[in-house]
DNA sequence: CTGTAATCGAGACGGTACGTCGTGTCTTGGT
DNA sequence: ACCAAGACACGACGTACCGTCTCGATTACAG
C-alpha cells in the first residue's frame, strides 16, 4: 500500500491522487486503508518515512575539515534536490507539513531529529577541534546551512549549483568561526 | 470575489475551500470564476496578490545603524507570522509555490521581487556607510536572513521570538562583515 | 426513488423534472440513480412501468353484449384520461415513446402487450358469439377503438364524453359485423 | 432563424436542441431570437409551421370512387410518415403539441383546421355521390382513417404499408356506407 | 477434518464538489 | 437605433471521490 502510494504521487502528483487510486493500485479494499491511517495525507507521510526508515544511521564524513566535509555534504543535499524521483513526494511532504500541524511534530520527531542529531555531532567534533566557536548555537547554525538551500529549492528561485552550497558554507563558518 | 476567497481561506482553511462557495460568498455565478481563473489555486493567489498590490513603496528603516535596523524588520516579520489572521493565507500561498512553478514564477516576479530589492537598498546603503562587506552577495545575505525564519515558521519547529531575529541578524553581519 | 420521479412529474410537469430532485426527494445520491438507469426519461418511464405490474390480470367484462361491453370500457378509458393524477405521468410516457424507439418497444412489450391481449380475448368472444365479423383483424379493431381517444386526449382538440365514446363503438362495429 | 431551427432539430434532435445553437447558425444574438418567441418550443413551432405555410391550398383527389381516392391520400400520408427528413421535426412538433396546452391550439387552427376541411371537402362530395352515410359525422370519420395511422407511426409498433392504409379505407367505408 | 470467526476485496451507498453547458437577462461596441 | 457578441447569475448536468456500509470468499482456528 505505501508502495502504491508513493508510485501514485510520483506519477500524478499529491493533489491528484485518490485513496480509490491507492486501493486499487495496491490491490486492496478502501476500508483497509481506511482502517489504518485517517486521510491521504498520513498515508502519504507513511509512504515516505517508510522509505528513510531504511537509511538507517546516517552520519557524516569527518575528515577534520570542516569546511571541506559540510562542502560534500551541501552540494550532495543540492544535488538530491534535483533528483527528479525524489522531488513529487518531498514536496508532497513539504505540502503535508505545511498544512498539518500534527503530521508535521512527527516529520520533526521521526525524519529531522535523527538527521539533525548527525550533523550536530559533527558539528560538536568541529568545536572540540577549535573549528568552529564552542559557544555557537548548533540549531542555529544548521538553519543557516539547510534553510536557504531548501528555500530556493521549494520557491525554485534559483539554481542550486556547488558554487551556491560552497558559498553557503563559507559564509556560515565566517558567522561562527572561534572567538 | 478575491475578497470573498481570501475570507474563505481564513475560515476554512484552503484545503476545505471550494469554488462553489467562493462563488456563493461573492455572490457570482461558478462559471464567472473559471471565465478568468484556470483554478482554485490561481484564485486564492490573485487572492493574496492583490492585497500586497495595496501596499505599495515599502521602504526599510534607516537610521544608521544596520544592525538594529535589521533586528526591528525581523522582529516585525517574525510577529507578523504570528499573526492568526494572515496565517492561513500565507501557508495557502506555499502551498501553491510549492507545486505550481508557474505560480511560484509570478510569485516571484510580483510579491518577493518588489520586497527583496527594497530590502537590498537598505543593505546597499549599509556597504556604502561601511557596516556590510562592499562584495557581500547581497542576495545570499537577505536568505541567510529570511530563509531560517520562515523555514521555522513554515515547520513549526521553534517559536519565532525576538531572540531568534536577533541572533539570526548578529550572526549574519558576522558572515558578512566589512574584511 | 420510482415513487419520488413518479410524484414529482405530477408536481413539475416531466420538462422541468431534473434529477438532482427526485434524488433529493428519494434521500438517495445522483450516483446510484445513474448506476441503474441511463438518463431522465428511463427513470420516468420505469416509475410509470412499476405501477402498471401491479395491476396483474386485466380483464374485461363479458356480459354477452359486445357493444354495452365496449361502451363500458371505453367510457371508463375516457374518464381515466380525465384523471388530472394520471396526467402529467401518462402525457411524460408519451413523451418518452415518441422520441426512443428503445423505450416505445420496452413499453409496447411490457405495457401494452397484456392490455392489448386482454381485449383482444374479449373480441374473441363475441367473434365466437357471432356479434364480430370471425375474420376480422383484431389489431385494426382495438386501433378503430382507441386510437381516436387516444388522439383526441393527446391533442386536446375535443372533450372525450360518453357520445364520443359511444359513436367510436358504434362506428366499428358497424365496420366488423358478421357478414 | 427558422431555418437554422428546423435544420438543427433534424441533426440533433429536438432534445438536444439549444437556442445558444439556433443563434449561432443563425448568426444572430441571443437576444433576437428572445424577442420573438417565448420559448424553444415556440420557434420550433414555428419553424415547421412556416413550412406548411408554403403549401397553400390543399386539395384531396376527387375521381369519383371515394375508395380508390382515399387510398391514394392514405398511402400518401403514410409514406410522408416514412420520409426520414420529416421524421425528426414532425415528431418534436408532437412532443410540443403533447405538453403545451396553447401550442396545441394553434397547431389546430394554424395546421390541423385547414387540412381538415379540405379533406371534409372530399368526403361532402362523397356524401352527394351517395358513397358515404349523408348523416355520417365527418370529424369521426377523418379519425377513423387518421389516427391509427398516426398512433401506429408515433409508437412504432407496426409498418406503415399500403396493405394497412387499404384496410383502414376499406373498414372505415364500411362503418359509414349510406343506409 | 470440519464448522465458526475474523478478515479482506470489492463495490454500492448518501453525499459534496467538480468543471461544463445552457438558460434568460443585461451590457457593450460596431454599423 | 439596432443588433452580434458575449458576460453574467443561476441551476442542472454527469463524473469523480469521499468515508461508511454491506456483501461473499477466503483464510485461520477450534472442536
Amino acid at each position: 500500500m505505501l508502495t502504491a502510494a508513493r508510485e501514485l504521487v510520483s506519477e500524478v502528483g499529491y493533489a491528484k491522487l485518490t485513496i480509490e487510486a491507492i486501493a486499487a493500485r495496491a490491490g486492496v479494499g478502501k476500508q483497509t486503508i481506511y482502517r489504518w491511517w485517517p486521510s491521504k495525507g498520513a498515508v502519504v507521510f507513511d509512504s515516505i518515512l517508510a522509505l528513510s526508515e531504511g537509511e538507517r544511521g546516517i552520519e557524516l564524513p569527518d575528515t577534520g575539515d570542516l569546511e571541506a566535509d559540510l562542502k560534500t555534504v551541501l552540494r550532495a543535499t543540492a544535488a538530491e534536490f534535483a533528483d527528479a524521483e525524489f522531488e513529487a513526494p518531498i514536496r508532497a511532504l513539504q505540502t503535508e507539513i505545511i498544512n498539518d500541524p500534527d503530521l508535521a511534530a512527527i516529520y520533526r520527531e521521526k525524519m529531522e531529529a535523527p538527521m539533525r542529531e548527525a550533523k550536530k555531532q559533527r558539528l560538536r567534533s568541529a568545536q572540540r577541534a577549535g573549528q568552529l566557536d564552542a559557544d555557537a548555537d548548533l540549531d542555529l547554525v544548521l538553519d543557516f546551512l539547510y534553510a536557504p538551500l531548501t528555500q530556493r529549492w521549494l520557491e525554485r528561485s534559483r539554481p542550486l549549483d556547488d558554487a551556491f552550497a560552497d558559498a553557503l558554507v563559507e559564509a556560515t563558518l565566517r558567522a561562527f568561526r572561534p572567538a
